[in-house]
DNA sequence: GGTTTACTTGAACGATCGTTCACATGATAA
DNA sequence: TTATCATGTGAACGATCGTTCAAGTAAACC
């Protein structure tokens, strides 16, 4: 086993992050691993199959983050920590503001039916990472007991998603900052009623 | 001239909104709009010239309707039924949920220089759109005096943003119905300061 | 040493991509 | 009727796509 099965993945996601599954072709994923097709096609099956595996390994990346912001003393400052610094990284780092899983969202018909599958469970565990989040606020009393769980933690994700399309196009990082304080702000203010 | 102009940019545009750029191929386009591709380069030189015609189509029409928000007798009111009509759409139109422009901005780097110039300078026109909306609507009390009116447009865009990458997913209408009136709330709400 | 097994190699495949160009077509002007 | 010219046609181009496979390499086991 000449190449490390860690970082093949860890090589992989990097370039899907930047160009995608679509334009991430496979002399593309060749050089970037430095193996031949024979060897990545006898490991992985297909570039969909290697996509899946990168897919899964970001989610799961993904959800330890979020798991460590429940485990933080306070989850408010956490989770706005966490916000911070997936949405004003480096210049050099700038395609990783945008979320892998919300970029393959947008080309979800191209990407086959496995990796697909992968994508969207991977959008539901992240969901439930938030909901845990606001859950041990409310907890911990850092959020008002009425907050409806669910939708918030929908919101939440909603949020996420919006502000990572956006910081993407975003050169001042100062309006970024502005829009996650405005994030917090609204989580613990009022919420729609359910009575239609 | 036996095609007629209006007619092949509407064709391309949905064909383009279903697809995207990178997915929509040229025989796809030959049969969308039932030209040969000798007529479809005489005229628009190649694809991306072809697409960045769409996206300006696209974003004029964006523009009138921000603007038919504004001159509405509430503009609060009918900026909460232009959310929900983009975004509740009727199945068969679902690839309708998610915004051209966005969807676009996820396949920015494989566009092309031009196509990407006029992406760019759509969501500028949008944005300028938004903030019109909210000015209009402080002017008619509809809003409090003190609303951010810059950072308040900027956030209001990122909440379209979001919601329709996040609508395209949501089965359940009601859900999306829900982020929309915590979208008015929010917008009625606090906002951050500026010290720092 | 010989055999097996797991892994790697890279030339080559058919399919599809965006694009071109020599030619056909049909309306208009002379 | 004939010449002109913009418009439309479709076979074909070279490039690139994801993928395959016969052959090569090297460590492990008998």
């Amino acid at each position: 086993m000449r190449y490390d099965h860690d970082e093949i993945i860890e090589k992989a996601t990097t370039l899907f992050w930047q160009r995608g599954f679509q334009a991430a072709g496979m002399r593309d994923i060749q050089q970037a691993l430095d193996m031949r097709p024979g060897s990545i096609y006898a490991r992985f099956q297909s570039k969909e199959g290697l996509f899946k595996l990168v897919v899964e390994h970001y989610a799961d990346n993904s959800a330890k983050r979020l798991k460590q912001v429940t485990e933080a003393q306070s989850p408010l400052d956490a989770l706005y920590h966490f916000f911070e610094t997936a949405l004003t990284g480096p210049d050099e780092q700038r395609y990783m503001r945008q979320c892998l899983l919300v970029k393959s969202i947008a080309e979800l018909d191209l990407i086959g039916d496995i990796a697909k599958k992968a994508v969207l469970e991977s959008m539901q565990t992240l969901k439930a990472g938030f909901r845990n989040i606001i859950e041990t606020c409310i907890e911990k009393g850092e959020l008002p007991e009425h907050t409806p769980t669910s939708t918030a933690a929908e919101w939440l994700q909603n949020q996420f998603v919006g502000l990572r399309a956006f910081a993407l196009l975003q050169d001042d990082n100062q309006t970024t900052i502005k829009m996650i304080d405005k994030v917090i702000i609204d989580l613990k203010g009022q919420w729609p009623q359910q009575t239609h």
